[in-house]
DNA sequence: CCTACCGATCGGTAGG
DNA sequence: CCTACCGATCGGTAGG
């Protein structure tokens, strides 16, 4: 059972640098010091390596949401850091769950966009939350809601760990153009580091 | 050479739905009525389609910020409406522009990136410009930058034209979300519908 | 643009 | 976990 988890955190990380289809499972094995046959002796298929890593990188993103306490404003801004830390610590994973899910077959297929519809109405309900309340000032939730799963979701295409930001960084001016883009001005803020 | 554009054509649409490795060129020129060899009187290799694939749609985003011109709001505000037309209107060709780019190989992928690079330059400019003129209020211009990508890129991921909100509708309210987030508030306007 | 074909590689299995 | 293998399919080419 340690070595299916083994080859899941290889597959991952291969699917995420080439894609899954351009990862073949001779390759993997090679990775593990296997041949490419012997693989199947601890899972069933490819498709089940894909499966896998996206329900990790899910619960994952899902961690997030139920950690969220407080005001709407603190829920974003924990949102926010929450979101970019699974993606510092889990970046091919998190590459895995935003695309290469796509490559699934029906069944998983039917199941990887459940598990991203839960994420993305969890964000939503933070985002209404603030706008009943008053606090957020937008005129659309759902656009909003949208336009914050964009903001957060592309970033695994450009954070990279070695990169001149820290996460810190990131996430405090992140969360501060997110708050500003809901309508949230900062008291004594004014803009100027 | 017109046959030459329907087989990219068709290509496009191939690529960005399955993915670049899970489309055959057999099964591209089935789409076009042609034996799988015949393809090869019209074109040298897959990869050449990928590549021109991302050159039309580069073309296009590198034309938005062509046209821009105004002031810094201004500015945005057309890049916004901008990049969302070209989603809009070549929702293929630009899924490929931001993701099957990945699977070409060294010199092409050198290339794809050079106009990646240089559409992110642009908009980069744009904010950089709007901090210079004391219009846009952020701590740094770069991550104001890459938030500002983020949301515009990932669009292509769930904007479709069949859905429920107009292109115009998401470029105005997505346009006012971008402004807020970059510190302008505009005046008159309080947020409510 | 077709027919016929190339070598390579694919995911997966049998039997040990 | 290995050896040896399966049928299928891949991108691409020769010759017409």
């Amino acid at each position: 059972m340690e070595r299916r988890d083994e080859i899941l955190h290889i597959a991952g990380q291969l699917f995420s640098q080439r894609g899954y289809h351009a990862t073949s499972m001779r390759e993997l094995a090679r990775h593990l010091n296997l041949q490419g046959g012997s693989l199947y002796a601890h899972i069933a298929s490819k498709e089940e390596l894909l499966i896998e890593v996206v329900r990790q990188a899910a619960a994952r993103f899902l961690g997030v949401l139920e950690g969220l306490e407080g005001d709407p404003v603190a829920k974003i801004r924990a949102l926010v850091r929450g979101h970019l830390r699974v993606i510092a610590e889990e970046l091919p994973r998190a590459t895995v769950f935003f695309h290469e899910w796509k490559h699934l077959s029906p069944p998983f297929l039917k199941e990887a966009r459940a598990l991203r519809r839960r994420y993305e109405e969890g964000v939503q309900g933070v985002v209404q939350e603030g706008v009943d309340k008053g606090v957020f000032r937008t005129e659309s939730a759902r656009l909003a809601t949208l336009f914050l799963l964009s903001a957060l979701n592309w970033t695994y295409q450009w954070y990279r760990p070695e990169g001149p930001l820290s996460l810190e960084e990131i996430s405090e001016q992140y969360a501060r153009l997110v708050l500003r883009a809901l309508g949230v001005w900062e008291g004594g803020e004014d803009g100027e580091a």
